[in-house]
DNA sequence: AATGAATGAGGTTTCATTCAT
DNA sequence: AATGAATGAAACCTCATTCAT
């Protein structure tokens, strides 16, 4: 009882270990599976020590999420130059990578605690908008330096973007043979590519279709 | 204790009124959020008589799922002439209208269950297939007909349309606002058609091209 | 619903059929572990059925204890003349045979019923009882006829010997293997014929004090 | 809910505070008929707080029992010197006392929660065992120094004591006037003096013999 | 800042018993 | 005399949360 007698140097804040071992396991399990003694346990401590660092479980939640949303892969490519209308692609590419597996799932399992709790589900619009936002930047910013030849309006197929990357979450589930399948992501490529008016992709497609 | 004196004529088999009564607490709270009192409460029962129909709750879910999955209006749709290419467009269309939000609801339910219980994993995975089949008959059956110039894949395209809906599903939570968005609706028509080479549709995303 | 449409003609009365369906799964698994509708089940009926026949679990435990009582073999071999002393060693060395396992099964049950309901405590006790004045009127007439010489009070051992076959009961947890050792079955019965003061048998117990 | 304010301080582990409590009551009213609750309320606490020091009820049984075979005046009373022959007579004797009454229910019960669980079966089994063979080294050694002279192979009287002592934990369910009865206690000792070839007592034996 | 025993509410499941048919 | 769906109570167990240490 009392403080811990020592234990190997946390180099990471305990806070962090906390959030780390949350995150894992929500997207391993899911929130609801995932037991408070469980998370602790992941984090090398106890029950009590968590608590002192957060309220409830359910701020753990929006937490962990918070902090999802702002180290995700996705919104780190992101932030590089938002004159480069090239990253959207490579986002996607990346995305959908075999070795994203479980990036995939933590997108699923927000996506679920946004639908269950309120205030996720608000944290969750905002980093949407964001996200939606940011794309719609990009897209201009490729149609003003000719870049892009766009075929609708940005905004809306930036937000297709997103809705398109919600779907592939789920591709694990749905067609589990797909993630290794180059032709696969070719297709998903090519789509991604007209959606933006990508110039040299759309003439890539044409060139499959006159194959055909 | 013991069974009730009486009680107002169940129409529907008790078994159907559990179902319905699970279906919708499921959809709307998920699995693990949605109790079997609830449950029993809704369906105007109590747990015991719930338990003499359903071995476990799990078992519950697989059952609602079973369901859902054959009578979902997707399947329902996709059951018509499958020579005709024409249903998969009408289908999106129906799946995104705001009216169904609540099958909506259901699928991200589903792929969140299938994502936790192998079992429903395999009954989704195998429903996913045959979807992806029958959506690549079509494509197929349109390609001979001359109704479509597929530019991908039938095989492919079908399992994209298939992420495509698992995608929007995640629509309320992303973008609420889109569900009563035309332009909106009309962009993802556009990415179907050209996604299985619908005539008409091919030329008016040329139009648009052009205009740009 | 309603009554059966045909079915294998019961020869035994349904009535007997549900108490040796009771006496088999109470001896099996014990009647805690024993659930009315197993009951049935195996009685080849339903529990609405059964309850037409017994009031309560209770009851039934009791009428098949009541039953076994009179038609354990033990009871039934002790019917026969009660002037000979010899049935008694005959039926302890029935009692051990391997093929009684079963009988020594519901013997163990029926101990631990009686310590739990008092009225199975009853009739446990008045069988005990007029086995133990059964067993000394034996004694008795085999000291009238010389058969027997005794070393005990008849009535005393009488009774140690249905503690004696209590114990043997439980043989086959405490040590298995003595089950099929004869030297075992040989070493009981010689406990057993100087209780009675057998005459034979105490010669017989005196050689093989010698021989050590 | 929480931790309580404070608490009578319990001088007692709470661990040992529900071995108490769980035996007394599984002594009482069997496995099967004792509640979780039940428990926990005898020891003075709540269900949750038991499930921290217990897995199961099934855990909590075996705990019990492995707790009870260690210290179990019997067992106690067997750790004395090994060579002392003269203990076997003595322990039957304490054990037939009145006062060891619920001494023979936790034996009744011991037996069978043994011919119910394998896994009590197998730690009675080697206790059991770990009996028969202390006591067969006693009558060795009482044979070595003279003490004994044994009418039959150690080893198995050994074994018929450990039976006997079964049929004992009987005998408040079979003959309760017996508790109490000095002749009878007399019997037994006889006869387990007999068994053991204890020397005075088989002259008395002798004695009883030749006056009738 | 951390421990870990304890709470109390709630979860799933089982089961003896009843009763309309 | 029989069916079997339904009840309601109680069983076992889990878990977020608290608090003395």
């Amino acid at each position: 009882m009392g403080r811990p007698r020592k234990r190997d140097l946390p180099d990471k804040s305990t806070r962090d270990r906390i959030l780390d071992a949350a995150g894992e396991l929500f997207a391993l399990r899911g929130f609801d599976a995932t037991s408070v003694d469980a998370i602790a346990e992941r984090a090398g401590l106890t029950v009590g020590a968590l608590y002192r660092h957060f309220k409830t479980k359910g701020e753990l939640l929006l937490d962990v999420i918070r902090r999802a949303l702002t180290s995700l892969p996705i919104a780190q490519h992101m932030r590089g130059d938002s004159a480069r209308p090239d990253l959207l692609p490579e986002m996607v590419q990346l995305y959908m990578a075999p070795a994203s597996r479980k990036l995939r799932r933590l997108v699923i399992e927000l996506h679920t605690a946004a639908s269950r709790d309120p205030r996720v589900a608000r944290l969750f619009r905002d980093f949407s908008e964001r996200m939606a936002g940011d794309t719609r930047t990009r897209i201009e910013s490729g149609l003003r330096d000719g870049t892009l030849e766009p075929n609708f309006d940005p905004d809306l197929s930036a937000r297709f973007l997103m809705v398109l990357i919600a779907g592939l979450a789920h591709v694990d589930t749905l067609y589990p043979a797909l993630t290794g399948n180059a032709d696969w992501r070719k297709l998903v490529m090519e789509v991604v590519a007209m959606l933006l008016g990508l110039k040299q992709h759309r003439l890539s497609s044409r060139a499959g279709d006159s194959t055909r």
